[in-house]
DNA sequence: AAAGATAGTTATTAAGCATTACAATGCATA
DNA sequence: TATGCATTGTAATGCTTAATAACTATCTTT
């Protein structure tokens, strides 16, 4: 159970669960309407088996469920030596969810509906001139209701909206805190921007942690409920899950790997406006870079155009790249090794352009056998660039859900 | 809301929790029982103004708490312009709970009521030959039941127990894995080997990690839902906070920072019998070998017969004790800035008979002085070596109280 | 065609909370 | 000193919800 924050973006308040007679209606329909999406269609009859409440009760609830557009029936299943079930369906079509990815030079978008399934995504990119919050928060205003009206789906349907930013974000407040590369991007309450173009909530995150919550729920992390997601790409990050669930630390900057100090890296002040030393080798540009320099000294050795090629040459055999890759892996195994001794995941991705590539994961493998402690499974994500996307979708699909259960209030 | 774990170590069940009429009831005697907890003896009156329940409910719960002797009015309060209200108690002597620190010569007894209060202690010395798990086992069951008697508490009376012990520890199964000086703790049951010895509850954990939750509910970190607590006496190690609970990781061994490669530390494996280099250097028996190292060469600097000395040495001035410090503080800050940027904890506290050192502290706090990542305040730790024994107490006192509100279904 | 099995609904009963009405008790003021 | 009023607490009643028991519906099997 994450608490998830709604779009209004004021203050939090708790008040104090107290246990009334709704509560227990509420909590029934929860499981009853957990069950049923997990399980797929079934009966009234398998929902009270797995459930273990009584039959009248399960009768009544998905009456209240179906009355909140949740719930229908979808005719007779096959009799098992008695008179044949109803089958019951959740109307995953009752609402959708959208997820808009800020990249570099563009925005992605994903609509999905309570299933977390495709229902339309679009692309759109974006000229450096135009990435003041502002403009960009028009242009996902304008992004989201293009792909709502190509899958013909009204506004009202649109239940939250969740934006993924590379940069330090204050999830409870709805405000980017830093964005390493824009100057304009600091302290920008985002979320209130955007609340402005939809009625429904908003929530705006850290790309990387919801990369993390993408391969949770449906990549190559499922069921881990404590791991790492490392990316590595222009920068590098690490999305933390623990207990389950993201954790984001005291001041939403924990995963904010690229200043550590690990062995062959010099010290130095981690610095907001800068990249760290360890990011600079690490990340995509330093690669490149190193590689260029290498290339003027000896002729002999071939042309890259990314990170990866380089890597596909340590591949291929060129003792140049093989070198360089092992000197980076070596960076990388150090980083794993220290976040598998503090944290103990049972599992630790690497994604991003150069972190997905499976012979760098090979590198550190080989290079981390032999500890008895912090010895941890590393793998590559599986869902690469979607990652972020489909975190943001299935991150608040299930309060997405349960906000229709509560208003029923209002029918008094 | 901690789960925490029985002393039978059996099966885990999760029966689904279900909405049933009797939920409402538990639930709300948990919220007024919580409230006259937090707020000391005060009305019914209060209750519903602090609760949000309807006066009636009040009074129906604060029966039922009394029933189970966990309430009692204590006669009446001073009016204010009415009816003078009649004031309730929490009965703190309703039960109480023991915590036990295993260390490397003496066990220590701590025994609190259910609000957290001594009411008594004790220490019991262990030599080396009876440390194996049978004969330590025993050394509890006589100390708790002496501490018991001396305090004339009976042994229905106590709730719950929990032993602290310098080791990985499953903590859900109540099993020792890995204790690094002595072989013959190497996967031991010790749970259920205590739960025989006592008919109530028993909880196994780190001593680490209780020292950690020792801080948190009245020591330095008190209110801090994110934070690390590192100690360094023999070894070093660190309790991890998160969200409010301690993080123990996938296989129990989360905070197991002995063997982390931080610069000026040469790479190795990590293996369980031994102490990483980190370790070494970083440990009470490193800091006094490297200065009697030093000693042998110039005979000017004076004795140190444990690590405080010698940076109390340092304090003093002494040039070659300032080196060493800022030595092993230059260490230390490198692990803490690794911490701050992966955790972002709101603070981070030292400890133990090395780590407790306000100079080292000092020293630490300087060399992290120009960071704008992974800023975080360091302290000490404020309970010193008591920090175990109430952590072991806070650890599982609300669970303990509780347990008491359960049992009442057999009164048909 | 009758018996049995499975699915689902309709009373009825029980647990528990809120609202209302009322009893108890002291302070304040005429 | 006596009445009014505020505060605390309890009793009576009704609402929400769930469980049990009894019953209807419909299919399979014999």
């Amino acid at each position: 159970m994450d608490s998830r924050v709604a779009g209004d973006f004021t203050v939090m308040r708790e008040p104090v669960r107290i246990g009334r007679p709704p509560l227990l209606r509420q909590t029934n329909a929860q499981i009853l309407l957990k069950l049923l999406r997990e399980s797929g269609p079934c009966s009234k009859a398998d929902l009270v088996r797995a459930s273990g409440l009584s039959a009248p009760t399960v009768t009544n609830v998905v009456a209240h469920l179906a009355l909140a557009g949740l719930v229908e029936p979808i005719g007779e299943g096959d009799s098992t030596g008695g008179r044949p079930p109803d089958i019951l369906r959740f109307r995953a079509e009752r609402g959708c969810v959208a997820g808009v990815e800020i990249g570099s030079d563009s925005l992605r978008f994903l609509l999905a509906d309570l299933d977390g399934r495709e229902i339309g995504k679009a692309r759109v990119s974006l000229e450096r001139k135009s990435s003041s919050p502002p403009l960009v928060c028009q242009r996902i205003g304008e992004g989201v209701r293009d792909l709502l009206r190509k899958v013909s789906q009204s506004e009202e349907q649109l239940l939250q909206l969740v934006v993924g930013v590379p940069a330090i974000v204050n999830v409870q407040e709805g405000v980017v805190m830093e964005l390493s590369a824009l100057k304009d991007w600091s302290n920008v309450p985002f979320g209130a921007l955007v609340a402005r173009e939809f009625k429904c909530n908003v929530t705006i995150e850290n790309d990387t942690n919801l990369a993390a919550q993408g391969e949770y729920y449906r990549g190559a992390a499922q069921g881990e409920k404590n791991f790492v997601f490392i990316t590595i790409g222009e920068g590098v990050g690490a999305g933390i899950f623990v207990n389950g669930s993201i954790y984001r630390g005291s001041q939403w900057t924990a995963g904010e790997i690229g200043y550590l100090r690990v062995p062959n890296i010099s010290r130095e002040h981690p610095s907001i406006h800068n990249y760290g030393k360890l990011e600079k080798l690490l990340g995509a540009a330093g690669i490149l870079k190193s590689w260029q320099a290498n290339r003027r000294r000896s002729r002999t050795h071939p042309k890259a155009s990314c990170a990866a090629d380089v890597f596909d040459l340590a591949a291929a055999g060129n003792a140049e790249a093989k070198r360089l890759l092992k000197q980076r892996a070596t960076l990388l195994a150090d980083i794993v090794l220290d976040l598998a001794l503090i944290l103990n995941p049972s599992v630790i991705l690497l994604g991003g352009e150069v972190g997905n590539h499976p012979r760098l994961l090979q590198e550190v493998e080989a290079l981390l056998k032999g500890s008895e402690y912090g010895v941890v499974r590393v793998g590559l994500g599986a869902l690469g660039h979607s990652a972020v996307l489909w975190g943001a979708i299935y991150s608040v699909l299930e309060s997405a859900v349960l906000g229709l259960l509560q208003p029923s209030d209002s029918t008094s």
